[in-house]
DNA sequence: CTGAAAGCGCTAACAA
DNA sequence: TTGTTAGCGCTTTCAG
């Protein structure tokens, strides 16, 4: 099965043993141009019995083209990214196209670095989390000559395309709908990231619908590392003692919310009479709570659809290619069992 | 900055650009072998004011290296691979090389093609989950000539190299457990994944270990898709609904273990008393809820170290490194609140 | 339908 | 310390 010495098999290899040339067993592999069945026969069977892989390495090189797109994104263990990335492998199954993921774990420099790292290999696309970066990644980008869809995030000016929700949007809807069902003395729990643009951008939405409201949040607090389901528990504990008369807890996200809601429900506390909350995403996990919890989904599936959609479309059809290329997501909210519905 | 005409940036400009060699460019942008200073700076200078960025693909077909990992795996959305893949990271950052994902969605003939796919870019390892593979997928990493990790289940014989749990003694472990806590009547929850072998041989031990101590599972369900935290509920009530006199329940997964903590705990059970609780994985999200759900540690994080660590030293020193290839980690029992301790 | 020749952009190996 | 030469394994192009 394997050669005899340990050199991987080339074309030459399997021209060797099936007595075809090189070209014709490359078009076979390949499904291009036209091959007689009895050659196709030939080449298939000595390739099949070598155990022949290709090398894409030499086949990238001389057509210059490489079926891979760049996909980078801050994190895989927030929920929020690996939803992405399967609605941007559902498009791209469809595809001959093949995504590729770098983590920058939130940071512009990490996310430069991977970033030239993936364009060294020269992909067809790219796809990349946020608006905000390094001026020098800003420029690769524009210099490499793909098309590069950023994503989840429309609050900005994109590079050449952009597809998610507007946060500062999101964050001022949920401050109406708040403030519509009556609360009026708000705090605000959230991670301590000054990178995280996008819960930057919620908050600032947030606070400034309320302010519309006449309503300032009266309490906040910010915690880094460790369990999010703790650290929403001990926030929230934290936050009631300091401002006991607060009406209403704003999380960033569901996972704190997640953790303040079990910590109120144990307490015995009236949800959403005493205390309404709200979190942010609309995870998958929320629906196995003791109570829902209000959220608001950022469309991640549709997100990675639609980016992948527009990178496998521009590929195909070259600069010709008619898309969307500011595409705004809405998302909506879920009331579920935690804010009152006025 | 960018050039003229849209054709990407070579080496050779480079070397135009600084009256450098192509060659000695080469060395400059590689660190390999000594330059002066005074061309190193004219090197760089050039590089950085034309924005290059190296062509890997072409780099790798010359040098017939390729810095990359295959990882493959399941799925993403499972929480356990996402740290299996920080640790990962984690060594693999202090090497020059870089682990690219690959998922099968626990499917073998998916698994073939991704692993198809990713040996096709010459990898200089390969780090895969589970030692089931289709006999293909066998053959072609024993012909890759490259050094193989079989991760997080020790179970069986690898192709090469393997590094995990044993799945079947986590199962008896558990059962024994059980038993010494005095608990009889014993339901057991999973996934209806024929093809999650871990599962498997953690029940095939499970049951094993029982039916030494006298004992058989009294009652068992199976689901599949959906949110696992609403599954565990649901199948919960429906197990104690067709059978009340259950005195303990075993969860594949710690997620469906939460779903049923939470639900018995609303219902107001006594935990551990009158019904004792346990899952599998240790993950970070159990520290929040009520009650610790007692479970089992697979130890995601040190299998992804320890199999990038045999990688990476492979690659490093060759046929000559030293290292264990069978590494088998033991997973300790935690009680937490719901298995009672003897 | 099949084959021969000429690179793709880079690096190993050697020469200067 | 620097430069020259000859490919890496495949595909493009063009000729049969």
């Amino acid at each position: 099965m394997a050669n005899d010495d340990s050199r991987p098999l080339t074309l030459r290899d399997v021209s060797e043993a099936s007595g075809v040339s090189e070209m014709t067993v490359s078009r076979v592999l390949r499904n291009r141009g036209d091959v007689s069945d009895a050659t196709r026969e030939k080449v298939l069977e000595a390739a099949r019995r070598l155990g022949y892989v290709p090398n894409k390495i030499a086949g990238a090189l001389a057509s210059q083209r490489v079926n891979l797109v760049a996909v980078i994104i801050p994190s895989l263990s927030n929920m929020v990214f690996p939803e992405v990335l399967t609605g941007i492998n559902q498009v791209l199954e469809g595809t001959d196209l093949q995504a590729v993921v770098g983590v920058t774990d939130y940071t512009p420099e990490k996310e430069e670095r991977v970033l030239y790292e993936m364009l060294s290999w020269r992909p067809s696309g790219v796809i990349i989390a946020g608006l905000e970066h390094t001026d020098s990644s800003r420029a690769m980008m524009q210099a490499a000559g793909i098309p590069v869809v950023e994503i989840m995030d429309v609050d900005g000016t994109p590079v050449d395309c952009m597809v998610g929700i507007s946060h500062r949007r999101a964050g001022r809807e949920m401050a109406k709908a708040i403030l519509k069902a009556g609360y009026k003395r708000i705090g605000f729990m959230g991670t301590k990231m000054p990178l995280d643009h996008r819960a930057r951008k919620r908050f600032e939405g947030f606070t400034e619908a309320l302010a519309k409201g006449g309503v300032e949040v009266a309490d906040q607090e910010f915690y880094s590392g460790g369990s999010a389901l703790v650290k929403g528990r001990e926030m929230t504990h934290a936050m009631l003692e300091r401002t006991p008369d607060l009406d209403f807890l704003y999380y960033s996200n569901d996972m704190i919310g997640a953790g303040g809601l079990l910590y109120l429900l144990e307490k015995g506390v009236d949800i959403p009479g005493e205390i309404g909350l709200a979190g942010f995403n609309g995870v998958d996990l929320l629906d196995g709570l003791p109570k829902q919890l209000a959220t608001m989904d950022a469309c991640r599936l549709d997100v990675g659809k639609t980016a992948a959609q527009i990178i496998a479309t521009r590929v195909a059809d070259g600069d010709a290619a008619e898309y969307e290329s500011h595409v705004e997501l809405t998302p909506t909210i879920a009331f579920g069992d935690t804010l009152k519905r006025k």
